[in-house]
DNA sequence: AAGTCTATCAACCGCTATTAC
DNA sequence: AGTAATAGCGGTTGATAGACT
């Protein structure tokens, strides 16, 4: 046991690499193989410990190594094989032929881990944030959903309302074999989702994700959910959960993106209840009358021109992001209408 | 134009696991 | 079996480029 000592040799070079070093490097493992890294250095002429040189072989050097951006399907495995491995940045790396496993921490820490938190996602865990979204009360069981594929479900039944995009991404978030079944059932919808997507882009390329203002204090609503319609017809799940409603202004209808709260009912904690109750307990719940509506469009997004989400072409930073946030929820909550403890 | 801030990533540090003796 | 050397891994640092003021 113990550390290497030829680190710690006075006299070796310690710093960024000079293109000389590199190609005294590059010669000496072409000719001889890199059997030794301790012996590497002296026999190749250079003033560095095998430590170093064995790095930036690895690193850098090695001829295999594919260099530039990460393509979109890197990506997704990188979060789908940290979801199950974590931080086993050299087994996710000979995962990813080309890629180092320096790379691919510097790329999640400086980038996927980032973006998963301005979601709401735990980069450790995986798992929505709590105090977001409502989704995780639909990816896990509850009283009135018994089992967590049904939860799924319902996120699948609402397609309508979130794209593909999420469902890859919510596929790739399911770390624990507790949510295999999720996991399977999730990818082969996406793949069927995909089907709609570029209609689903195009129709849906304004949407951006709810305003976070999460200084507000407004009436809490936690856990309403719809149950049934008035006519009992079996519902589509409206993604309203865990929000708060203040102040909220109704859009004009006659739009098929638009939602009917009053053909609801809500539950909270055991009761059920309908919109009419629901906005009695919010004194300063406004409306334009008659529509209580959530608005599902007329939302401006950066990204104005559809993507296929399989493209194998890399991307910029700043337009992946607003592809991915932007085709993450695909309904508007007007901007008096809060979502508290945000990011 | 200059100063400051931020993001990126190559390289290092320190630790554990494995191997050699 | 015990010890030291070596390889490899993951966390962290620091230089640098680009963005911003």
């Amino acid at each position: 046991m113990g550390r290497s000592p030829c680190c710690d040799k006075n006299g070796l070079k310690k710093g960024p690499w000079t293109t000389e070093e590199d190609q005294k490097l590059v010669d000496y493992i072409r000719e001889h193989g890199y059997g030794n890294w301790r012996t590497l250095p002296k026999n190749a002429g250079l003033e560095r410990c095998g430590k170093s040189c064995r790095l930036r072989w690895t690193n850098y050097l090695r001829p295999d190594i594919k260099r530039g951006r990460f393509s979109l399907e890197e990506e997704e495995a990188i979060i789908q094989l940290h979801s199950v491995l974590g931080n086993k940045w050299s087994t996710i790396a000979a995962r990813l032929p080309g890629r180092t496993d320096n790379e691919i921490k510097n790329y999640w820490n400086t980038h996927i881990r980032k973006r998963l938190l301005r979601m709401g996602i735990d980069p450790v865990t995986h798992n929505p944030r709590l105090d977001l979204l409502d989704l995780s009360s639909m990816l896990t069981p509850s009283p009135y959903n018994s089992s967590s594929q049904m939860n799924i479900s319902r996120l699948l039944g609402v397609q309508t309302l979130v794209n593909p995009e999420l469902l890859r991404l919510a596929a790739s978030l399911f770390p624990s074999s507790q949510h295999r079944e999720n996991q399977n059932f999730l990818q082969k919808n996406v793949q069927e989702n995909n089907l709609h997507s570029t209609h689903d882009q195009v129709t849906n390329s304004q949407f951006m994700p709810p305003l976070m203002q999460p200084d507000h204090q407004v009436k809490d609503f936690q856990n309403c959910v719809p149950l049934f319609s008035n006519d009992a017809q079996p519902m589509e799940p409206q993604l309203i959960s865990n929000f708060q409603l203040n102040n909220w202004q109704c859009n004009e209808m006659a739009n098929s993106n638009y939602v009917d709260l009053q053909n609801y009912s809500y539950y909270r904690s055991d009761q059920s209840f309908n919109i009419d109750h629901l906005m009695s307990e919010t004194s300063d719940f406004q409306s334009n009358g008659s529509n209580n509506m959530i608005s599902l469009t007329n939302v401006s997004t950066p990204i104005s021109s559809p993507r296929h989400i399989n493209s194998t072409s890399t991307i910029g930073e700043e337009e992946r992001e607003g592809y991915s946030l932007s085709s993450m929820m695909k309904f508007e909550f007007p901007d008096n209408l809060y979502v508290n403890s945000l990011m």
